[in-house]
DNA sequence: CGAATACATCGACGGTTGTCAATCGAAAGG
DNA sequence: CCTTTCGATTGACAACCGTCGATGTATTCG
C-alpha cells in the first residue's frame, strides 16, 4: 500500500549538486532523501534487500539485531524516501529496492565533469 | 563475508551499496558520510562552495540566510565529513570541495551494473 | 468461530541536532 | 598598544530521531 507515487516530477530532472546552485525547494527534498541513508541500520537494510532483489520482512530481523517495530520504522522511512517499495503478498511484506530513485541520489552527487552528456 | 574482497581497505574500497551486504562498521562509516548531506543548508553550502571553486566563509552568510555561528557549524560538518576543507588565509577562511570523497559516495550508491571487472 | 502469525502503530525514553546570542581567539591596521 | 574584523566555540533551547514494549490490524489456518 502507500506506494510512494512519484509526484508530477518526471524525476530525471535534477544534475549534480556540485554543478550549480541549488536552491531551497530542491536542497530539501535532496536532504530529506539522504537523511533516509544517514543510518547505519537503513544502509545494511538497503544492502540486504538490493542483495536478495526481494526479501520478506520477517528475513530482516535478524541479520539486522533489531526489534520488530525499530525494523518495521526503518522500512517506512526507506519507503517514504522512495528507496525502496513493500509488496504485500498474503500475510508478508516483500521489500525491493527502487533503482532508479537510488541512481538519482547517485547523480546528485557525481562530478561536476560528467556535465555535457548532450 | 562472501566478499571478493580483502577486508580492511585503504579508502577507495568500497563499491555499491546495492553490490554486496554491507558490514557494520562500513555502514557507520557511510551513514556519518550522508548526514553530512542530510542537511537542506549543507547542501545548499556545498552548492554553493562547488560553484565557486573557493569561497570565503564570509560570503556564505548572506546567501545561506543562517547567522555566521549555524554557517559556521554546517561548514564544520561537512569539513569532519571530509566533504570539504578550508585554508586559512590572512583573516579569512577559504572553502574548498573534496572532489573524491564526494565521489566516493556517488560510487556507493552507483547501481551495481558497475560490478563485473573480475 | 477462535487461535496464530506478520506487520504497523502508539507511547515513552534518552540521545542527537539545528539554531542563535554571547563570547573568545587570531589576524590586520592604525 | 588598542581597535576592528573574521571565524570558531560555548551554552541553551526546542525539535527531531532511534529504540523497544505494548497494542492494534489484517490475514491465514484449524
Amino acid at each position: 500500500m502507500a506506494r510512494a507515487s512519484s509526484t508530477s516530477r518526471p524525476a530525471e530532472c535534477c544534475g549534480s549538486v556540485l554543478d550549480a546552485p541549488l536552491d531551497e525547494v530542491e536542497a530539501l527534498d535532496l536532504a530529506r532523501a539522504f537523511s533516509a541513508l544517514s543510518d547505519p541500520v537503513r544502509l545494511r537494510l538497503l544492502s540486504l534487500i538490493a542483495d536478495a532483489g526481494e526479501v520478506c520482512a520477517c528475513e530482516l530481523l535478524e541479520p539486522l539485531g533489531k526489534a520488530q517495530p525499530t525494523v518495521s520504522h526503518h522500512t517506512k522511512a526507506l519507503a517514504d524516501a522512495g528507496l525502496i517499495v513493500g509488496a504485500k503478498r498474503g500475510r508478508w511484506v516483500w521489500w525491493s529496492i527502487v533503482p532508479e530513485r537510488v541512481a538519482r541520489l547517485a547523480d546528485a552527487l557525481a562530478p561536476a565533469t560528467r556535465t555535457a552528456p548532450v
